[in-house]
DNA sequence: CATGAATGAGGTTTCATTCAT
DNA sequence: GATGAATGAAACCTCATTCAT
């Protein structure tokens, strides 16, 4: 890590992608380039880790020269945290597509337990970029601007749910959203992060879709047997 | 990984360690080069992960000469190998000597969650290490014979709790002890192997005290408010 | 040896070398750098044996970096295949050019002899590379189509110089052109491979033009009087 | 190389033994660790040449202990120079077990050269040892002061046998011992050293008693061919 | 923008040899 | 005499990165 940590990522002159959120006018074969090695790179660093990627994998997945990874984003971190910020750019976007606010409360946090098992089905890269980041401390999260602005929002709107559902008589009082938040987050995520260990042990696949269906369904019953008023 | 999968990782003579559950009784000196290089090196696979860990570094902190390692354990992946099967048979072992059969099953469960929040603390060499192998699609847990052998057991003992409960009416019929074991391990993993990027997320030190001691009474609430007969 | 048996050497798109019979036309940069490391190592490996040749030794003496070996070459095995296939390549090469079925039998014989003598008194490299290869049980040779394509043809022009031979009344009937051909290159391999512990035996030079002259001429007539018509 | 090159071979205390050709009463035991450690180096020398050798390997298959190794031959080379020693001097005990001299001159050459073949069928790895010995620029032999003494004497033998020859008039005069010997040496050897590249070449199983016979009759007949008076 | 070639530091592993009982 | 443990140099190879076109 060296780049990542100055506050312009990349001295030299090269394109001034990385982390600049608008997406000033390149040309499309550059924007494509880039994607391209966005999208391979997710795919090795969620596979391998930071530390068992291989630039030289991205590039031959990518189709693109290795060097145009050091153009486009200047180091292996860098990609690294670009491809971070992307995903968790687009789970937060999920996120709030779901209008959690506007549904009846036991709904709004079924959905919101659903979601999460379904984010990770269609998106296991995800978890395996979490597991990365949080077997590095969360170093680059905590480096990340962009990163650190996206973070919470999630806790607000549990916190109206809540106390809507507290007012509707459907949800008991004093429940902390962040706790619910975290249960919600580890059920959800312990089931795909630690389904090669737990596969091995229960000799059952856990990938199904019937067990996920049916450990989805207990989840939901776990956290609505503890929310709910009775 | 190569000597891994075969039977006897090393072709030479040397010494037996390895897969050998005895501890047989060789040299003193032997064997607390042996302990040495376990130790530093679960520091090291914990802290960096099986493609981050540098053997240099385990000999270094070790303090033992580099080639030892290899004399004792042959390879980079075989003594991971046996950092893991250590660490699993020590967790294993402590879940053992839990008794929960012993107990009052309410108070068995909440003790089966307690010891793990507590485990888990004391430990946070595995949350890693099971962190890293989950990474690998638990490649080595799949591999080892020994670790094979380890698993299962507490879905047994989780059964005749709940059987029990059942009968004293404490707990309500139809829970499925696998899904509770998961739910368990769930709460209890999450919040230490996601604790870095949760703590960036929330703004708040997940690692102190009261924290962990809020979190986990959360946990066992959970857990209790939904197996608890009504 | 393991990249060797694979038919792609390197997984890696890199350079297309090795096996590749057409010298395709990459920079001329490139090739210069793969043949400097090629003489290199023809020079290294005969001169120690593929156990005893260093890629550092190669790398320092071709004047090129190490990288650049396993770049072009893949791995040392791999080196040394393309070095004896090069040094096969050029010896069969020369020895079609040597047209023997244009001239009368006997001559032919005796231009063969003569070229043995001094293909290797110019190629010495090439007697330690077979020394070499023989040692490992012809272990590279057989597993490359490369080499295994270039093999005999020389019986066939022997078999057609003998039948012609006989016809002329100059040979004489039932010489064994397998036979024959062992005791040609019985008796010029052998002079340049033991001619250490043969100077050393027979405290004679016999690397000396002269010594050389009367060994050849010696050959010569041993296979003719075994051959000639009586 | 560096003991070797030293008029004694080990400085440290140790036995006595290496190049001391009496057989000082040492314990048996003693006497049959260093026989089984030179069984094996000769083993393993003649499979891998010097360099390719693995001091572990010969421990292991004398199954003694390595220590032993340096103990009674100071170092892996004064090792090979054991070996290769004790296989020159069986090998001309053989030879001079012959009585050349007291039989018929064409007899004589011809059980010359049926022994040849006969030895190096019995004994392939002074075949190998000659090879890697040649390798090495006879650095070996020509350092050993007991291999030194040990060369010549068939020349002589040859010589008084082509003399008796001629007087028989059953060789032509004028038979260079020396070429001869060589030739001989050649015809023999080439055949065992290059069997794996011949075999290969030829796709032929070189090995077979059968293709032995007809490759010493072979022989046989081209040197008689060449010697015989006319 | 893009490519193939090149670099150097460092990574894992091997090996002959010696130490300490 | 014999053994297991230890050592350090060096071997092969990998990898992120940069150069030159």
């Amino acid at each position: 890590m060296k780049a990542a940590t100055k506050s312009t990522p990349r001295s030299k002159k090269g394109p001034l992608t990385t982390a600049s959120g608008a997406p000033d006018m390149r040309s499309q074969r550059s924007e494509r380039t880039q994607q391209q090695i966005l999208a391979a790179a997710t795919d090795e660093f969620a596979d391998k880790g930071l530390a068992g990627a291989r630039v030289d994998v991205i590039a031959e997945e990518s189709g693109v020269n290795k060097q145009m990874i050091y153009y486009y984003y200047g180091s292996k971190e860098d990609l690294y945290l670009a491809v971070l910020e992307r995903a968790y750019a687009a789970m937060r976007q999920s996120e709030r597509e779901l209008n959690l606010a506007d549904l009846n409360p036991i709904e709004a946090i079924t959905k919101l337990v659903e979601f999460k098992f379904d984010y990770y089905t269609k998106n296991p890269a995800m978890i395996r970029l979490l597991a990365t980041e949080n077997m590095q401390n969360a170093h680059y999260l905590k480096r990340s601007t962009r990163l650190r602005e996206m973070q919470v929002s999630l806790i607000d709107v549990l916190l109206s749910v809540l106390s809507a559902g507290e007012k509707q008589k459907l949800i008991r009082p004093g429940v902390d959203p962040v706790q619910l938040y975290m249960s919600i987050a580890a059920l959800s995520y312990f089931y795909f992060s630690n389904s090669a260990t737990l596969s091995t042990a229960f000799g059952r696949n856990l990938a199904s879709p019937a067990e996920l269906k049916k450990r989805c369904a207990h989840a939901v019953d776990l956290i609505l047997d503890h929310i709910r008023a009775r």
